[in-house]
DNA sequence: AGGCAATTGACAATATGTTGTCGAGTGAGC
DNA sequence: GCTCACTCGACAACATATTGTCAATTGCCT
């Protein structure tokens, strides 16, 4: 198998985990009245270290700035976060977890801790530190290819 | 760095991944009026071995058949593919390419071999091929435990 | 034959995410 | 201070995919 039938294999199997995830961590969640995509800006609020505004959590998260709006408005909706203001910037108002979001954030990482632990039983930590490590820098290559003149190609 | 962290992170590249492998597809694919969805669909067709219906090639790509038929039908209005009948099946069709949806597809198929040389140089092609596995293994792991008793827990 | 469970395509509702566009706000350079 | 490029949130349009539901079809079991 060459490395281009490599590569697809694992484009292809990137695809197929990818929605398996997203179904499974819906399923963790969902009686907390979130989904896998909420449930990631929580956590991306919660971990930043600092408030983030929605175009820093879209950052934190690799989506784009409308894809988190739109999830933000949701969750400010539900009371999971609310909005506060931005002394930096009048505009672009800081996203924070309420009390509720706190709680429900904190449920999912517990139940999220103990499905992990379950399905990557046999699995050794140094081969999914691997696998991340490739990953990412087949995601890098990726980007610095389309910025370079992949377009036009 | 434990296990559950390793996952976790594992977890969120592989979302990072597929949101960027999405884009990259539909940006090398575009101007032959295809995307990285559609796409997906005919090479499903086209490497089956075998006529498949809808249902069929939603198993192969691991959808399910509502987002399979989707496509199919947009397909089908753009004409790179046809929906035969089926000697076997009354109600069932069989999705076949049509002459521009073989050239559509393997012109794709073109590109993505010269895309994936580029963004995996460098990389061993035993490295993907671990990391495949290793994406396989968890995709199952997480599948067995979703029909076992994952829910009611 | 007759019934029944599983499969299938269709349709609807919803969730997720992208691109494109716009005006408001910010900050750096002049 | 002014301008100009950049960032930001908002809105709209669209692509992708899921769940739920339904009737038609099929094949198995009795």
């Amino acid at each position: 198998m060459s490395r281009v039938e490599a590569a697809t294999a694992l484009i292809l199997e990137v695809f197929r985990l990818n929605g398996a995830l997203l179904a499974a961590g819906d399923a963790l969640t969902r009686d907390l009245g979130l989904t896998s995509a909420r449930w990631q800006v929580l956590g991306a609020v919660a971990l930043a270290g600092r408030p983030l505004t929605i175009a820093g959590a879209a950052r934190a998260m690799g989506l784009t700035r409308q894809a988190v709006r739109r999830l933000v408005t949701e969750l400010a909706g539900d009371g999971f976060v609310a909005l506060a203001p931005n002394p930096d910037h009048r505009r672009a108002a800081l996203v924070v977890l309420t009390e509720a979001g706190r709680h429900a954030y904190a449920a999912a990482q517990e139940r999220q801790a103990a499905w992990a632990a379950r399905v990557t039983e046999g699995c050794e930590s140094d081969s999914l530190r691997d696998a991340t490590t490739l990953l990412r820098r087949l995601r890098a290559a990726l980007e610095r290819d389309e910025e370079s003149g992949a377009a036009e190609a």
